[in-house]
DNA sequence: GGGCTATTTGGTCATTTTGCCAACCACCCT
DNA sequence: AGGGTGGTTGGCAAAATGACCAAATAGCCC
């Protein structure tokens, strides 16, 4: 792994931290179902609205989603909709875990 | 969130997490082409064995890989190939970002 | 058995990540 | 201007991660 691999696996990293959080892969989600402002988004998660804030920050840095200020609030929406599609192999991932631990159990 | 949704999306976390290191990215990568014992992925990480050690049995608690001990060596496979989907995905965030810094600073 | 190679595990330390609080900024309204 | 609401930022303590070394384990080969 030279130096331009190492640059390279770290962008693609930074992308894959910002969904390396159970909060933001919530708000991923939550965001699928359309834009919504940061208010909206605390009360769902149940935190404090700075943690939501920040949350929403790295997951903008790492460009999964865009803000749009509007007024008085702020609202996020998804920028790259294809991340959605890694739940179906995620949950590929769960399930042949679980099924692979019930063989070895029987 | 109450708290059958936070396990759920606590355990897909852990999937995330566990592609959320440019080691492990590059690891998977390898992998891609086949499997591949320690002491190879070892020589082309350029990190001490325990550490690549180590970064594998992320992989494989996660259930994205699988171990294979043949005599005196592991071999390492993919289990989950579904991941390798994910980096057109990625390179979409990456290049959207770049394109629009370069709009940004037109 | 003894030595050798391949790999995992335990321990320690430095770095990063998280979450809350407090303070601050931006916008709206009167 | 002054007050209220919605968000972001800075700071700090707690927790999680990552990398190396050293020690332990497992499977050859002689």
């Amino acid at each position: 792994m030279d130096a331009k691999d190492r640059t390279r696996y770290q962008r693609r990293a930074l992308v894959m931290k910002a969904l390396a959080h159970p909060t933001r892969l919530f708000l991923v989600d939550q965001l699928a179902k359309g834009e919504a402002c940061v208010c909206e988004l605390t009360a769902l998660v149940g935190a404090d609205v700075s943690t939501v804030s920040k949350h929403l920050s790295v997951l903008k840095y790492a460009g999964i989603v865009r803000d749009d200020k509007r007024g008085n609030q702020v609202f996020y929406s998804l920028r790259v909709p294809c991340v959605l599609n890694w739940y179906a192999c995620v949950e590929g991932v769960l399930e042949a875990t679980a099924r692979e631990q019930l063989a070895a159990a029987r």
